[in-house]
DNA sequence: CCATACATACCAACCAGTCGGTATCTATGA
DNA sequence: TCATAGATACCGACTGGTTGGTATGTATGG
């Protein structure tokens, strides 16, 4: 008859997680547009049938990992060991230092899913660009009564905490644009230990160190 | 994106900057994989023979596209009136405030067409990504000898100022991605007050005080 | 006359999404 | 214990439309 046919690379029942985890890894890379649904089936080990029997559309996908992306990044942080700082300061200054701290090996394993997506389909895309605002915005959020408590310690309006939680996630979505295009994670880790030295100004603590990674780039 | 075909609406030997001026706008708000070349021969007003006879392909138009907009915008800071203040921590400042202040109307008018396109091409399109960082880094080494005076003045290490001036940049970037992402300028500014906070913080001045838009959105 | 600057028709590759079919589970009743 | 039937999960060839790029022809200015 004919070749032999090239079995599914996963199991029955494992698709849906597969296509959201595939998702995640190579939008990063390579972008929502200039990410075909062939590439993600292949990179899920999954055939086209299996994800149209999961998801109605790419897009469909794409506001699904996008869940899928938060629930991840929550889980990383709900238990954390900065957490367990008694002073709000310091768990606030540990949130960013831990964020610094995983800004190693591939870009595209410790770059935002959410932002990527944002960045690029925000005008086309309304529906996407919601699913990543929610994400974006809503992780802000859930670090919000940290800033406010650490806010009022220090003896500033606490009403701030919701713009200055906005404010970290927005030095961190630019870090990751600095650290694409130059190619290089130590832009990004400069930029938050800048956020780290204005929040502990903020907040009247030291400074906390972290480890320096100078940015040998640059302009020809 | 198909339309009725329409004429050819330039002038003959305009081609070529309209494809640039078109190629600034149409991926600053589509994204550079979800633009096609004929999308950037209609916003031109130019055929397709026209688009290959000036650029040999879509990517070395996005190139060429990205020094076009760098040496806009550097025009735009060149001779822009907070030059002139005798005090380089004013200068800085009034460059922050400058940009904030352009944040207004639509979004692609006022973000960052070579941060667009790192953040989406880094890995695909390595020249393109070298364009775009060439162009954001090309734009905070300039910036950098008022970096170095306003942090002597202070008292500060001068050395600092590379990063310092990449991490004005990375914030901006940062900023740009959260107002795509919330469909509202609002966060973008406040991103930019918190800057200027920091940098005054730094510099030993006072905080110069922008125009207030509180962002009204937020997570469900 | 000739180079430059276009215009238009065209092409092969690729794209998201469809569709008829198959394999594997699960429930049920004899 | 097993037969059967319906439901779910998946397979992969196919389709109509779009894509970046090419080939060839034409107008215009010097």
């Amino acid at each position: 008859m004919t070749d032999a046919p090239r079995p599914p690379r996963i199991r029955r029942g494992d698709a849906r997680p597969a296509l959201l985890d595939a998702a995640l890894a190579v939008v990063r890379a390579q972008g929502y547009a200039g990410t075909s649904v062939d590439d993600l089936c292949r990179a899920a080990g999954v055939t086209k049938g299996a994800f149209f029997h999961h998801f109605p559309s790419k897009e469909a996908l794409a506001i699904a990992a996008a869940d899928h992306f938060g629930r991840r990044a929550d889980g990383l942080f709900a238990d954390a060991p900065f957490r367990a700082h008694p002073r709000a300061a310091d768990r606030v200054l540990g949130y960013v230092a831990l964020r610094c701290a995983l800004m190693q090996g591939p870009i595209e394993t410790w770059s935002c899913y959410a932002g990527t997506l944002a960045q690029e389909v925000w005008a086309s895309h309304p529906a996407i660009r919601e699913a990543a605002a929610a994400e974006i915005l809503g992780h802000a959020a859930r670090l919000e009564p940290d800033f406010a408590d650490a806010l009022a310690d220090a003896g500033h309006d606490p009403a701030e905490a919701a713009s200055l939680s906005r404010h970290v996630q927005a030095v961190l979505q630019g870090a990751f644009v600095l650290a694409k295009a130059a190619g290089d994670a130590a832009p990004a880790r400069e930029s938050a230990a800048h956020l780290l030295a204005y929040l502990a100004g903020r907040f009247g603590t030291p400074v906390p160190q972290i480890p320096p990674a100078p940015f040998q780039g640059g302009p020809r």
